[in-house]
DNA sequence: GTGTATTTGTTCGTATGTATC
DNA sequence: CGATACATACGAACAAATACA
């Protein structure tokens, strides 16, 4: 479940991009998300977060490079193992 | 029959998919489309309106979510009874 | 009963145009 | 101007269940 902090705030000091990416890699660190399952789909975080796709896109981008997460095309995005 | 007037205008004021719920919404006020029977399968209405199978399922979302049909998957979208 | 076609469901990839800061 | 964000659209691939020959 998102609580409340872990909203987005648009007047933030990071963008909504970067927020979304720490409350994700937050959820793979305490293993609510955990190694090899699927993250919720780009939709689920479009309405989680009530971001636009190309935002939660940018998120995931950002921990594909960091290696926390792999994304299979027509699959959908999973945790590192 | 969709008749000329009726095609989609994807310079218009409103984008495609809004333009085709209409369509499909007058088709269903004006009884062409009768109650509890089935409207033309998403790949139809890709043909009719040339227009992306994305494009049309947000058309026919739109109409689900305003009551006025009914999807069953691997049947069809209903009009409501 | 079996295999194929149909039809909707799901999900990511990508591109374009507009707006805002 | 560049980075960010939103809305829209097209495409592709595959799943799953039903319909049908």
């Amino acid at each position: 479940m998102i609580t409340p902090d872990e909203r987005v705030d648009p007047t933030g000091p990071e963008p909504p991009y970067q927020q979304i990416a720490e409350v994700i890699r937050r959820r793979i660190a305490s293993r609510e998300f955990p190694p090899n399952t699927r993250i919720p789909t780009e939709s689920d975080l479009v309405e989680t977060f009530e971001v636009a796709r190309t935002t939660v896109r940018r998120a995931v981008k950002l921990l594909r490079e960091e290696g926390l997460v792999r994304t299979v095309p027509q699959r959908g995005t999973y945790v590192a193992g």
